[in-house]
RNA sequence: GCAGCUGUAGCUCAGUUGGUUAGAGCGCCUGGUUGUGGUCCAGGAGGCCGGUGGUUCAAAUCCUCCCAGCUGUACCA
């Protein structure tokens, strides 16, 4: 005898989840504006697959410290390593430089999709997401940088957010690097002061000073070094972050473009930087400025939803030449969990109308009943779970259905129909309290002639 | 990865200085009602007290190690 096998736990791998049908119809509606703004900017889709080697997803990092950490990979028959992308604009790159030639340019592509980082998930961090990218491919001018964040502002403002809700900031790496010449930060401590600056909505500015010069300490105790610069280095970096200057090219080319509009909510911020080292210019991140809060009430620290910028050597990695290229990539489902509860987005439930199955002997006309409404694009089944009409009820409860329709040999007899406004019949119900009273009342319910049907079902639900 | 906290019923949690048969609310199921949802009433099913090893006459409770979850932080292409 074996020993008892053991069962497999009913549970997913951390970081992953499942989506309740509420999600995913805000997900939808979300997905489409977004879509829609895209398309009237002159953006045309693009899908790439799911997978790809793993040496054209990466390393195009300078500073990377575990080359294949963060990606889920695979070995495939060959040995060829292959990955999970983990977001959509190495694949984009990938797509350019292969179709170089084909392309028409500027090349401007939308694409929406699932990416994955096999990374520890946080509070609203999944190790999937659904990302969107907008990028434009083979324009040099900072004009488009803020043609993009112009798109991002229409977008939140067609999901019914005004201009208090979110901001969009922008900055610019070059003149960052300005400052970090002026104040002799080596070239290799850049990237690691890049990512203290960008923490500064997190910490404030007197984290960002120490994460600068000697360390902090998190929540819990514990301590994180520091860069180990000078306090004077890091007191300009700071001043820096309050009143950098503007003089720069692109960030005059930007704001030309951006003079055109005046109710939009984008502004000026030294202190985004991004952390990632492929940017090369314009950077910029939206974040919303309403409350967001957890699965237990409490008001949680939304990041970013959106974010973007300038990569111009991002195709050059695979031989080609440089190829100017900028894009915003939003957070949809980072994006869906703030308008979820915002309560905004009208997302009501498709109504539903149960047949109560009385006696299966009638199974004929209920399908009969059910092919007239669904004929009439009426969702509506046929109850097959229990013989008890009490219990068929609750059923119907339990779903949130609309209507229930009631057909047993009495009815079938007179060619009539009992059908139940089980919403009406919620409220009757707040009245009685006799449950004998309840009963005989039947809440909710009329007869009607069996012609009638769809009419008296089309009648209820558009209340 | 590092740090802090927490693991008891499907869920949220209580469980005294270690003490005999481990509880509550909600949810679920059944009946009151074999043709009527809600409220109400009566009853019922759910537990290796995260796992392992120890201390003890005795462990959900104390100790060791492991595992998992949460939170912060690092990393985040």
């Amino acid at each position: 005898m074996k020993k008892e096998q053991k069962n497999p736990k009913a549970v997913l791998p951390k970081g992953f989840k499942d989506n309740d049908e509420i999600t995913i119809s805000v997900r939808k509606k979300v997905s489409k504006t977004i879509e829609e703004v895209c398309q009237n900017f002159g953006f045309r889709e693009l899908e790439t697959p799911a997978f790809e080697f793993t040496d054209a997803l990466g390393k195009f990092l300078p500073d990377i410290d575990r080359p294949s950490g963060g990606v889920f990979s695979i070995q495939d028959e060959d040995n060829q390593w292959i990955s999970l992308r983990y977001d959509l604009t190495a694949p984009l790159a990938r797509f350019v430089a292969a179709n170089y030639q084909n392309i028409v340019k500027p090349f401007k592509r939308y694409q929406s999709g699932n990416v994955w980082r096999n990374e520890k998930p946080g509070p609203g961090r999944y190790r999937e997401f659904r990302q969107f990218d907008a990028d434009v491919i083979g324009v040099q001018s900072a004009n488009i940088d803020a043609e993009l964040c112009v798109m991002v502002a229409k977008i939140f403002e067609k999901l019914g957010l005004s201009s208090k809700d979110y901001r969009i900031k922008y900055s610019n790496r070059m003149i960052w690097n300005d400052l970090f010449n002026e104040t002799d930060i080596p070239l290799n401590q850049i990237s690691e002061v890049l990512r203290a600056i960008d923490k500064l909505d997190r910490f404030g500015e007197n984290g960002v000073r120490e994460l600068l010069t000697t360390g902090r300490k998190d929540q819990s105790g514990d301590v994180m070094s520091g860069v180990g610069l000078s306090d004077e280095q890091a007191e300009s970096i700071v001043q820096f972050i309050k009143n950098g200057n503007k003089s720069n090219e692109q960030i005059l080319d930007f704001e030309n473009y951006l003079s055109n509009f005046q109710n939009l909510s984008i502004d000026f911020d030294p202190s985004v930087v991004r952390g990632l080292d492929y940017y090369t210019g314009m950077v910029f991140e939206a974040e919303l400025l309403f409350k967001v809060k957890n699965n237990k009430g409490l008001d949680i620290v939304f990041g970013s939803v959106a974010g973007g910028g300038r990569y111009d050597k991002l195709i050059s990695r695979f031989g080609k030449e440089d190829v100017p290229a900028t894009g915003i990539s939003i957070g949809v489902d980072r994006l869906v969990y703030a308008l979820k509860q915002r309560n905004n987005l009208d997302v009501s439930e498709n109504p539903l109308v149960v047949i109560v199955n009385m006696n299966n002997e009638n199974l004929n006309e209920y399908v009969k009943i059910a092919e007239e409404l669904r004929n009439n694009n009426i969702p509506c089944e046929i109850s097959f779970g229990s013989q008890n009409i009490g219990k068929q009820l609750k059923y119907c409860d339990k779903r949130n259905a609309s209507i229930a329709i009631i057909a047993g040999d009495e009815e079938l007899e007179k060619g009539v129909l009992s059908i139940k406004d089980l919403s009406a019949g919620k409220e009757i119900s707040k009245q009685i309290s006799e449950r004998d009273e309840w009963k005989e009342s039947k809440a909710g319910q009329i007869n009607i002639e069996r012609q009638d049907l769809i009419s008296s079902v089309l009648k209820i639900i558009k209340k």
